[in-house]
This record gives structure tokens, C-alpha cells and sequence, in this order.
DNA sequence: GACTTTTACCTTAGTACTGAGATACTTATT
DNA sequence: AATAAGTATCTCAGTACTAAGGTAAAAGTC
């Protein structure tokens, strides 16, 4: 949840933090809020199929990556070993997805999409893809690359600083 | 949760999507990660004071801003209204806030923060905000203030194109 | 001044997770 | 070969919420 210090110099009731804390904490508080704003958006379309956003997550990661290990859907979807645990139950309970044993290690398993999971996203997806472009529209094409070069660069150095402690889980 | 789809043109198997679709799926993907990784910087140093993100959130809007009514507090830290009494209710127990009544309108209570609450602010909030300063730090002040633009104005169009019904609750 | 509607908050039941620990297997070391 | 250390997943109790519905007060309407 993003900060709401703001830069009230004439109050003397609200404390006071240098420039550069104040720049930081203003960009987390867009960012946190465009991202709810966008998320929003995600979810109120998702909802038509009936699956939570970190669901549609893992099942279109599959969609469109094939069959992964379950430890890299984890680090990709960016929940807990448990919280995949419990996506890959819910949707396999639906029958959109199936676990594979993997034939060289037998601790792994692997996560595919069925045919039904693959019928629901080719049907979902589009229209999904076109929620998130509307999302965006507030950017023109442009900025909306100037926005992703930015935002990479400071995703991958905010996750490298965190070190070897990932985002999820040591 | 953001999408993953590639634009691996090559690979058959993948399905592909217009250019805009594509471009505005990348930012999402950049965006929620930016966002989780500056989260997981903030919610380590929030976890010092033993409290959650959303209370923290709380504590601090009303550490900056004085005493808000119940209602302007869900708006600002984008929670439901039970989550707010949730949250105001474990604030309250450990002596942080309090609620006052409203002598103009008896539906409605003021949160406000208490003496403890608010030295335990001045003691976290500005080791608070040079975490937020260091996990932004991959960016020029330059580069952030861009970023900000940028986002200031895709998370405000993203709003408003919810329309009235708001990123919480209708 | 008795009605409907709206507003502000609270309550309750349910849920999607998280985190710590357990299990089962694999790899490295001796 | 035996043991230790590491890894991949699962289990389970706990939690921070959300959504829907409820109550009380205020504001509008006739």
C-alpha cells in the first residue's frame, strides 16, 4: 500500500523528508494506484470466466507457454509453493488443467492445460487482451513504451535489491 | 495478475494478437511486476513495526492528513468498508487509533491517530520512506519523475474508465 | 409528518491465499 | 554404500481480507 506523505510545505502540523524520499515515495503512490486501476480492469473481465486473477494467470501462462514445472509457474505467477498448490488443485478440479509426472525427476510434477482449459482461453483471451488494451488506452502507443522501459528497469533493479530473498519464499 | 503472452512470432503453437493488445499486455506484465517488487521492498520494512501494508497505509494516511471520516479513509487506501472497520478495529486494540464521533452526522466516525500512533510513526516512517527511496533507486530522480507522469496519467484514465462504479465496492 | 431513498458504518460468513513444516525424492560427499 | 544436504511439492492452520446483507441515521418527497 502506497504512502500518502505529501508535500504540504506550508503545513507545519505534517512532517517533512528530503527530495529524495519524497520524489520515491510519490512515484510508489501512482504506481501502486495504476496498477490497482488497471487491475480492476483485469479482474472485472476475468470475472465473466468465473476464475480469480491469479487462476487466469497460472492457466494462460500454460495457454501460451506449454507445460511447466510447477516451481516455474511459481516464480512466474508470484505466489506461494502453496498458493500454486491450491491454483493447480482448483483448476484441475475444473478440468482446465491436469498434472504430468516428470519422467526424470519424480519429485516434479508438470502443469498442462487440457483441451477444455485451451477451448475456455482461446475463447476468453482475446476479448481479454482487448479489456487490457482499453486499460491502457489512457497512454498513447508511445508513452506506453517509454512507461515499459521505465517500469522494467525499475522491476529488475528493485528485485535484484532484494537479493537472493525472492519476492515469494526464500 | 498479468498476462504473459509473448510475441514469439515464430513459434506456430503460440497464438498471436494485434499490435496494440500485444504492447499494452507488455505494460501490464512490467507494470504489476514493478509494483510487486516496490511492494516487497515496502511490506519488509512495514513488517519492523509488526503491521500489515493496508494497516500501515491507515496509520499513516491519518498520521499525515489528522482525523478523516471512516468513508474518506476507504477511498484513499482502496480497501472495502468492512476491511476499513477490520482495520481500524486491530489499530484500535493495540492503541494506535481511535474513533471519535461526528457531532454533525452520528452515522458517521472519525478515525484518529493516538499519541502511540503517532510515535510510532515518527519513529518508522522515515527509516519507511528511505526503504521506499532505496527500492526506487534503479530509476534517475530524472527517470522517476517521468515515470510518474506517466503513470499519474494512465492510473487516472484507468479510473475514470471504470466509470462510476469505483475499484471498490459499487 | 409519515414515506422512501440514500448514506455511513458494522457484522457475518466465506475465500484466496500465506507460511511453516512435512514428505518424498535427488544430488553431493565421504 | 551410507549419510547429508538440497529441492519439489503438498498439507494445514491461520489470516487478512471481500461481498452481501443489516442497522441506524440523514436527506429528500409527497
Amino acid at each position: 500500500m502506497a504512502s500518502s506523505a505529501s508535500a504540504r510545505h506550508d503545513d507545519p502540523a505534517t512532517p517533512r523528508y528530503p527530495e529524495r524520499e519524497t520524489r520515491a515515495l510519490a512515484l510508489w503512490v501512482v504506481l501502486s494506484r495504476a496498477a490497482a486501476a488497471i487491475s480492476a480492469h483485469a479482474e472485472a473481465d476475468i470475472a465473466r470466466s468465473e476464475l480469480t486473477q491469479a487462476e487466469f494467470g497460472v492457466l494462460e501462462l500454460l495457454y501460451h507457454k506449454g507445460p511447466l514445472l510447477l516451481g516455474e509457474v511459481q516464480r512466474r505467477v508470484l505466489v506461494s509453493s502453496g498458493g500454486v498448490t491450491y491454483i493447480v488443485d482448483r483448476l484441475t478440479e475444473r478440468g482446465l488443467l491436469e498434472r504430468r509426472l516428470c519422467p526424470s525427476d519424480r519429485r516434479a510434477r508438470y502443469a498442462a492445460i487440457t483441451r477444455k482449459g485451451r477451448a475456455l482461453m482461446k475463447q476468453v483471451f482475446p476479448v481479454h487482451a482487448r479489456a487490457i488494451g482499453d486499460a491502457m488506452a489512457g497512454l498513447a502507443p508511445a508513452e506506453q513504451e517509454q512507461a515499459r522501459a521505465l517500469l522494467r528497469k525499475l522491476g529488475l533493479a528493485a528485485a535484484a535489491a532484494m537479493g537472493p530473498k525472492a519476492v515469494r519464499e526464500p
